[in-house]
DNA sequence: TTGAAAGCGATACCAA
DNA sequence: TTGGTATCGCTTTCAA
């Protein structure tokens, strides 16, 4: 094992000081109560003998709170959830607070194992994606009595915090738009999951507002694939060789789409002339492209930020709205064009 | 189930079950010595009562190490360090450590802020990005007394434990095979920071390789932004605009490669014939482009579970090999073409 | 301005 | 198979 380390605790700095453990522990706090003499030989001390605090004894000792946050997000290997952790993440740094990862691989149990997990460390809060999770874990959340948000999907009735948008919404208002554009047979490309997430919802959401414009979807769900370019790729040689007929394609994100364009581009098609591509999230390889995508704007890293200003908030005791939706904003782009007017 | 009672401890579920809380810590940690009937009493009190150990209490005790695993990367919108992350993470998850995450910004100051934070939690290890570190931080991580593992720049003699590549031979081989193809005028796009770091490294040995090979680079690093892809973009704007006799551009890795090519394909270039684009790292964009793009391999996903490997294995006081080089690959690809044979 | 003592939650050690 | 007691590093409380 790693055995003896060099931690120097501080006792040892007072008996090198030649005062009591307190003093030092006043000295090093601030905050008065010490001569200036005394803490001089007790910050030289400190300095010779590197001491550095234990700040799971001062938690443990029970008056303050760890500056831990838990942070659960689906996977790393999709670019909207690495923009909502750095978000997260660079807002908790400049308060002093710590991220803990947990990638919960889109599935409950993970999730579950994670908190449980988690919460034995006495976080000082946890952000988690999503909305669905397991009755165990909803009620280890509300026994450890410590704020959580939940971001991405908004929840209207959250467990304490949420911030996001409405993903359906979010899906209806981007399958009312291609409709209204005059497209009839169109397809979506995505991936699949066990349980529910916000991208099923935005599915639905997307599925009701072009079956009740009369048009229909044909679905091509890539299992156990991570959304990303080149699931979006061979997910649209899937779609296609069932589905000819095709003339739109909606995908999960815009990393799905751009592999999506690029196979399409690869047949000899042409967008937006012979098929109307459409991503989700508005990711950075957008600015990029020589087409506006046709996309969804959601503002990933301010997403991350809010989550962390609430939680900070309410850690102040300050008042804190508990259901913050954060917007979305279809994109028409000109990836797609419009078949006729209505 | 459980009340809303927060935080149930030991000597409570003890009290319930009407036994001495050692007795109750045994049953929770299994292995024996209470008699089956007791079991089955104090798990039951558990379960009623909802009691989740506090494990800053037994780390505390001093008797067993944290499972919190320090692991810094400069930043999330570089997908090479997202890549390394998901790998560390997975693997560390998978045998019951927690990943405490630092985005170090490209910046010593920060990473020394933050080892000093996360040290004083008691981490059972640090997996730390780079090998360019401050002289109090490298201290504190040698007072730590913990495993540290230096991941991406191959370490030939680090504090603890290295894993990753030698950066100046991959920029080397991809100088010697730009030149070897007969480019002359060779310019490079990258982005700028204060300290050295592995694509600076990177960088002297592509000029190197370059210079010795005859040839020249014009160098264009975009000061403070990150390395995506409307940086290659724009970069790339400015590059040409200052060297417009340049016949082939490399990237500090295929994001900015890739807005690189938008960028000149705009211009309406084209790519390989009226100039050459090579990336490095060979991201996931890569599999979908319609043009294998011309970079380098480099076993990401790959080189952060060898790091978690490392850890966990010293944790385990298994031997571990201190110095593991993960190597590289030179994807000649189809974004450069052969000048002239050599 | 200082210090001594109690205690946070869990575990090691020794007794019973 | 059980339980009592000391202990980890630090802070609170109370005294000097």
């Amino acid at each position: 094992m790693a055995e003896k380390t060099n931690k120097v605790s501080l006792s040892e700095v007072a008996g090198a000081a030649g005062v009591s453990k307190m003093t030092v522990s006043r000295v090093l706090r601030g905050g008065g109560g010490y001569s200036e003499q005394t803490r001089a030989r007790v910050m030289e001390k400190v300095d010779e003998l590197g001491y550095l605090p234990n700040r799971l004894a001062t938690v443990f000792a029970g008056d303050t709170q760890s500056t831990f946050i838990g942070v659960s997000i689906p996977d790393l290997g999709n670019e909207v959830f690495t923009q909502v952790l750095e978000g997260i993440d660079d807002k908790l740094g400049t308060f002093g607070y710590q991220t803990v990862l947990g990638l919960t691989q889109h599935t409950q149990k993970a999730e579950e194992d994670w908190i449980r997990t988690v919460l034995s460390w006495q976080p000082a809060g946890l952000i988690l994606t999503g909305r669905y999770r397991s009755a165990r874990a909803t009620e280890m959340l509300k026994n450890a009595g410590i704020p959580v948000v939940e971001i991405w999907d908004l929840n209207s009735s959250p467990l304490d915090m949420s911030v996001g948008i409405n993903h359906f919404d979010s899906g209806f208002d981007m399958g009312r738009y291609l409709v209204g554009c005059g497209y009839e047979k169109i397809g979506y490309v995505g991936t699949s999951h066990n349980t529910a997430n916000a991208a099923s919802t935005r599915l639905d959401g997307f599925c009701r507002a072009v079956e009740g414009g009369g048009s229909r979807v044909a679905k091509q769900l890539c299992l156990h694939d991570a959304a990303t370019y080149y699931t979006g790729f061979y997910g649209t040689e899937q779609l296609l060789a069932a589905n000819a007929d095709i003339t739109c394609i909606h995908y999960q994100n815009d990393a799905m789409a751009f592999g999506g364009m690029q196979y399409v581009t690869s047949l000899g098609m042409s967008v937006p002339d012979d098929i109307g591509i459409a991503g989700w999230g508005d990711l950075p390889i957008a600015s990029v492209l020589p087409k506006r995508l046709t996309s969804c704007h959601v503002p990933h890293l301010r997403l991350g930020q809010s989550a962390a200003e609430m939680m900070l908030a309410r850690l102040s005791d300050e008042p804190v709205q508990s259901c913050v939706d954060i917007g979305f904003r279809l994109i028409p782009g000109s990836t797609v064009r419009r078949l006729k007017n209505r």
